[in-house]
DNA sequence: CTAGGGTTAG
């Protein structure tokens, strides 16, 4: 009994220290838990190994699991559902696809059964990759072996077809829900608003607010969140800042997500006083600053001239840093002129053999544009391996600067064969100096190519919000790809794992 | 334990 309790006293101590991220605490805990002749359980390694992947990743995690064994067999304690359901979404957050399907494997062939959770997490995984018709197969085989989804199962399936493109799919498994009387989480309505936004059908995430607020439910501060920031890339800053405002006066708990979609919008506009007192506001709050927090605060710094203090914001704090701060530090550093310090980091990027990061790349290219120095900036575009909008727009305006308008001509037609789209700044930039300079010809030849890759562009919008995934015939079970899993036929599952691992090189 | 919102460039 006294021991039970100990148990539970450790797992609730090392759990706390997983929220708060004490990592090494945690593990000390568990350390001296056991020389102190408490016994851990499978809770306890659980608790760990999902904080492992959630904060270092997978490949942490499952050294820990790895170096943890021989603890684990002292313990007797054997890994269960949870502690493969853990690994697998850790190997998915890290995009790790084979990895989830070898674990789930080895988790069948220890003899653990698949719940619906291991289900959510594989059909995640499938759809993070970008393959939605297999993550319904998933969906398919497991309510084949008899499991029954879960809310989480719908609003994985509803928000993978959403980032995949598939919103009509996902519309269409809420309404079913919604008219069989299903009354789903609040969360699903958030999914669909996030998905309708994105996909820049504002009039659909209107009325799906309107659904949500009929439901019963009370927006909360991710509906909001997920709202303002949709206002602020749709242009309508006044409405978000409105909610902004709404949010405050309602006495809406801000969390970083909220407090860094405004500060930015406040940045990009330029209310420099508010996107100070926010960050005050934010800081002072007392909430853990992650890394996107601390990015938004340096790139507040850098907007106001203090790229220095940005990289020592950045330094001090250590560790954590990715894309968006080399990105934010690289134009900072362009901004205040030293695009040679900028030049010199791209270079170190590059060494460092960090993927490559196209939005700094287009910063110093900007740069060197406006500067009028265009070798140099053919210079760096020649060194990109994916160069996109940006990178074009950034070059034609440097082009028309310098007169060369036939160039710039040159390139527009080769972004609208490539399906880049350049803002109408660009195209008329190019318009303009092709008149000037007598083009006449060659002017109206570019402006009706324009015009037609404009409403094919149009088209192509229309067509791709009304596709939808037709769904895949049921999967018969067949008895030769048969995985006996304690009396358990996971027929379906296996030969999901085979289909996906190949022929031969895997074993079950 | 596992699902939803946030940060960069023209």
């Amino acid at each position: 009994m006294v021991c039970r309790f100990s148990t539970r006293l450790l797992n609730i101590s090392i759990a706390s220290l997983c929220k708060t991220q004490e990592l090494n605490k945690a593990e000390n805990a568990l350390i001296d838990a056991r020389k102190l002749g408490y016994s851990p359980d499978i809770v306890t390694y659980n608790t760990l190994i999902s904080a492992y992947c959630r904060f270092l990743g997978f490949d942490a995690a499952y050294s820990f699991f790895y170096e943890m064994s021989d603890a684990l067999r002292q313990d007797r304690v054997t890994p269960d559902v949870v502690t493969f359901n853990s690994l697998i979404a850790g190997a998915t957050r890290d995009r790790l696809l084979l990895v989830s399907l070898f674990l789930f494997a080895k988790m069948l062939r220890t003899g653990i059964l698949p719940d619906i959770w291991t289900c959510n997490t594989l059909m995640n995984c499938y759809f993070k990759t970008g393959q939605p018709q297999e993550a319904i197969r998933v969906h398919q085989n497991f309510l084949l072996d008899g499991l029954s989804p879960c809310a989480a199962t719908i609003n994985t399936m509803i928000n993978g077809f959403c980032e995949n493109g598939y919103v009509s799919n996902a519309l269409r498994m809420f309404w079913n829900y919604q008219r069989r009387g299903v009354s789903l989480p609040i969360i699903t309505y958030n999914i669909l608003i996030n998905g309708l936004c994105k996909s820049g059908r504002l009039y659909e995430a209107r009325n799906m607010l309107k659904e949500l607020e009929k439901s019963g439910h009370k927006p909360n501060v991710i509906t909001y969140t997920t709202v303002m920031k949709c206002c602020f890339r749709s242009g309508k800053i006044d409405q978000g800042f409105k909610i902004f405002r709404d949010m405050k006066r309602d006495g809406y708990t801000f969390d970083s997500y909220a407090y860094c979609t405004a500060i930015s919008a406040f940045i990009k506009v330029g209310m420099k006083k508010e996107a100070n007192d926010c960050t005050g506001q934010m800081i002072k709050s007392g909430i853990r600053l992650d890394m996107v927090s601390y990015n938004t605060i340096a790139n507040l710094y850098c907007k106001q001239g203090k790229c220095l203090d940005a990289m020592s914001l950045i330094s001090e704090k250590g560790s954590e840093s990715d894309e968006y701060t080399s990105a934010i530090l690289i134009d900072g550093l362009c901004k205040t002129g030293y695009v040679d310090k900028a030049v010199e980091q791209l270079k170190q990027m590059k060494a460092d053999g960090q993927k490559t990061n196209s939005v700094a790349y287009n910063c110093v290219i900007d740069r060197f544009c406006k500067e009028g120095s265009l070798e140099s900036a053919w210079k760096v575009f020649n060194e990109m391996d994916v160069k996109d909008s940006v990178t074009y727009t950034s070059l034609i305006h440097g082009l028309c600067k310098n007169q060369n308008f036939s160039l710039a001509s040159k390139l527009i037609l080769y972004c609208i064969n490539d399906g880049v789209g350049v803002p109408r700044s660009a195209n008329r930039a190019v318009l303009r100096g092709l008149r000037a300079s007598g083009a006449k010809r060659e002017e109206k030849d570019l402006k009706s190519k324009i015009r037609m890759a404009r409403y094919l562009r149009r088209f192509e919008i229309k067509r791709k919000n009304s596709e939808r995934i037709t769904l895949p015939h049921r999967v018969k079970p067949s008895p030769g790809l048969s995985c006996n899993v304690a009396g358990n036929h996971c027929a379906g599952l296996s030969s999901i794992i085979l289909r996906s691992l190949g022929t031969g090189s895997y074993t079950l």
